[in-house]
DNA sequence: AGCACGCCGACT
DNA sequence: GTCGGCGTGCTC
């Protein structure tokens, strides 16, 4: 009986395709079968990359299976042209993972495989193609000896000096090194170049010495120390109150025992400070994966996870697909953070699925947040997860203050209340730093005629353009269009069209006209685009003179504003009244994160939230409470409504080019599956909140049900049904299982 | 998703 | 006459 290959292709096709072995060149070129003594067969196939003929290209897939009974006629298989991995490239455990995650979230099997890989090995790149040199300093080579002014020799000179094992090129580049330096020190006799050896076991893996824990902090260090195997920890603790230091002191254990450290950020929040705090503490290999990583630089940092070279891996969501040798610990930091759910593709959370492969691992994971999520706080609430709280904060600072500031019928400059006013101008005559946030890029969220009413528009979105004056263009901040501000109104032709709303554009504005003698520094999206703008920013900001940020979530992630006393939310009702029912939810994670960036150290803070909703339950019982009380008050009324985490959702959408399409689509699928899948809530379809974005109509189906398993098999079933679907070729549609945004 | 085959309109 | 529009069908 021959053996045949299960070969995981990248495509949107929902199957595995099954192959020959590779013709021998040598022992016949026209017998597609081959005898049971084939060099390939003795190794086993699983693991490894193939190219294999698909249709009429070559495509490289991944062997998933061996197996000696098909489906396929005879006549259809092919052999695969060649393995290009001797040995498995994956060890057994994540591909189950990784297969795991593709059949949860019903994403294509081929699709996930692939996407589980660097970009290199994807396209068949070979994995001793990475050389194995590393730059290491010279027996007797010291700083002093480069001249104080040469910060790029020194910067790049300490860079391998960290690294008294040796880095190669492509770790030394991402750590920001410069090449240039690199030949320069070279020439200067201070480093060299060899092969890289086996890595001694380092026998003492820090570099500094830890902080004193507080007892809150012990408890947990010493609970996982206690018991390192699987258990999800939900680390909820105020900022300030010394998350890292538990994650810094569990991995010591993790690295005293030979093991490596998994941990994920959000993708906003891996700054170079966080970076700096695993740098300082730890004398051990360190890989980032950050996302402008050359592909090289990243097969590199796999490669070194894989292999056990690197000790400690800091990633966004896809580094979970990273493979480790000897792991220890999975940390997830900021753990209620959108970004650990991908929106599109493969819709995977890295979050959930960290504990998924804790799981199958039998390792700790942490799931550290100072705003937990609903659905970790209900984990915890149930049992699954341990809750360890650190109410402490560092240096016994004080939380901040907050005040609900009444609007209604209040006269605003420009979205800015003469209380506020007021307060801001206090401020910074004591001498500190005020932050001010708005959820809004731009100068002016729309443009009006004041004579007919019309609002300029996007063509391609159901949405109206943002107004920037920084350059001065129409921006759609939903597909990106773009066009010149009219000089006249559209309809009427009047002059009299002006800009509506405030955005950051235009509070900074306003504040810089109210406090000429103070600076006004704008931190979103546009104004930190430029690489090194936003260090020139936060340089700023640290050097501690008085000042005023205005920004949007950019400010509420990662960063750490000592100086601010101050801060004001200029509009706390975003998400109250939102179709999402995570609205409130995030609302209140919001607030409760940009709050955190004040009254730390001996600085009290202040927290203004202008609201015309100032008896609103949730912002009464947020300012007065806190988060926790918040959250428990939202859980009972998500359980009240029967909405997550009570339930598991899913949602269907679906996009076409033509209006109604989708829909009736979706309706379809609907009816055709609705009547075998008792228990299940369907609701819709309906047309998205946004119905038409980026030129095409966008509808969904929403379903939920108390039993994840039923969902499931529902969900497998709406993919076949789906796929077989007669008007497939006119619409494109996925499945978001755990959906984050309900757009 | 690609990529080919296939069958109807405006160009040299 | 043919270049090319994108409908539809297939990929082990």
């Amino acid at each position: 009986m021959n053996k045949l290959l299960r070969v995981a292709i990248p495509s949107p096709l929902r199957r595995l395709f099954d192959y020959l072995p590779p013709c021998d060149s040598e022992t016949s070129t026209e017998s597609v079968t081959l005898d049971s003594n084939h060099a390939y067969s003795t190794n086993s196939g699983i693991g490894r990359r193939v190219k294999v003929p698909f249709g009429r290209r070559e495509l490289i897939g991944v062997v998933l299976d061996e197996v000696t009974e098909t489906d396929v006629p005879r006549n259809k298989l092919k052999p695969i042209n060649e393995f290009i991995d001797e040995e498995p490239l994956l060890p057994s455990y994540m591909l189950e993972f990784v297969l795991w995650a593709a059949d949860y979230y019903q994403h294509p099997v081929g699709d996930a495989v692939l996407h589980a890989l660097p970009a290199l090995l994807r396209k068949g790149s070979s994995t001793d193609s990475v050389h194995h040199y590393v730059w290491q300093i010279t027996p007797h080579a010291n700083i002093e000896q480069l001249a104080k002014n040469a910060s790029k020799l020194r910067n790049s000179f300490q860079i391998i000096a960290d690294h008294p094992a040796g880095i190669s090129r492509e770790a030394f580049r991402a750590e920001g090194g410069d090449s240039q330096a690199l030949k320069a020190l070279f020439n200067k006799g201070l480093i060299s170049e060899q092969l890289q050896e086996s890595t001694p076991p380092i026998s003492n893996p820090l570099k500094e010495a830890p902080l004193t824990l507080n007892p809150e902090q012990a408890l947990v260090v010493q609970h996982l120390q206690n018991a390192p195997h699987f258990s999800p920890i939900l680390l909820d603790g105020i900022t300030g109150s010394g998350k890292t230091e538990v994650y810094l002191q569990a991995i010591t254990n993790v690295l005293n025992a030979g093991q490596q450290a998994l941990v994920l950020v959000p993708e906003i929040g891996l700054t170079p400070q966080t970076v700096q705090r695993f740098k300082q503490r730890f004398n051990v290999p360190i890989r980032i994966l950050h996302s402008n990583l050359t592909d090289k630089q990243r097969l590199e940092a796999w490669l070194d996870a894989r292999d056990g070279r690197a000790k400690i891996i800091i990633g966004t969501r896809s580094a979970i697909f990273t493979p480790l040798l000897n792991p220890g610990i999975i940390i997830i930091d900021e753990e209620h953070d959108g970004s650990f759910k991908q929106q599109e593709g493969f819709r995977y959370s890295a979050r959930d699925l960290s504990v998924v492969r804790a799981h199958a691992e039998n390792i700790p994971v942490i799931l550290g947040s100072a705003t937990p999520s609903l659905e970790t706080l209900h984990n915890c609430q149930s049992g699954r997860y341990r809750h360890f709280t650190l109410r402490q904060r560092a240096g016994n600072a004080i939380a901040p203050e907050f005040k609900l500031l009444d609007i209604r019928g209040a006269r605003l400059h420009n979205g800015l209340s003469e209380v506020l006013i007021e307060h801001i101008k206090a401020h910074i005559e004591q001498g500190t730093q005020v932050l001010v946030f708005i959820n809004r890029r731009g100068f002016a969220p729309s443009l009006s005629c004041h004579d007919c009413g019309w609002i300029a528009e996007c063509r391609r979105c159901d949405a109206r353009m943002t107004l920037h004056y920084n350059p001065a263009h129409l921006h759609c901040h939903h597909c990106d269009s773009q066009r010149p501000i009219p000089a006249r109104c559209d309809q009427c032709g009047s002059d009299a069209i002006k800009p509506q709303g405030a955005g950051t554009e235009r509070t900074e504005q306003t504040l810089q006209s109210l406090f000429p003698n103070t600076s006004v520094l704008r931190i979103d999206r546009d104004s930190t685009s430029r690489k090194g703008s936003l260090d020139k920013l936060m340089e700023q900001v640290h050097s501690g003179e008085p000042c005023i940020l205005v920004g949007t979530q950019m400010l509420a992630k990662g960063h750490h504003f000592p100086r601010v006393t101050l801060v004001a939310i200029l509009d706390a009702d975003g998400g109250l009244f939102s179709t999402d029912f995570r609205g409130m939810e995030r609302t209140a994670q919001l607030i409760t994160q940009v709050a955190g960036r004040a009254g730390r150290a001996d600085h009290p803070g202040t927290v203004f939230l202008q609201t015309l909703h100032a008896d609103h339950p949730l912002l009464t019982n947020l300012a007065l409470a806190g988060y926790e009380a918040f959250a428990a008050a939202e859980l009972t009324l998500r359980k009240q409504y029967q909405l997550a985490p009570f339930r598991f959702i899913a949602i269907v959408r679906a996009e076409s080019q033509k209006p109604g399409t989708a829909e009736s689509f979706l309706q379809s699928l609907r009816e055709a599956i609705a009547p075998s899948f008792g228990g299940i809530d369907w609701q819709g379809p309906f047309p998205s909140p946004m119905e038409k974005k980026a030129g095409v109509f966008r509808s969904q189906l929403l379903l939920s049900c108390p039993s994840r398993i039923h969902l499931q098999n529902c969900l497998s079933h709406l993919c076949l049904v789906s796929d077989e679907h007669p008007s497939h070729s006119k619409v494109r549609w996925s499945v978001d299982v755990d959906p984050y945004d309900l757009y």
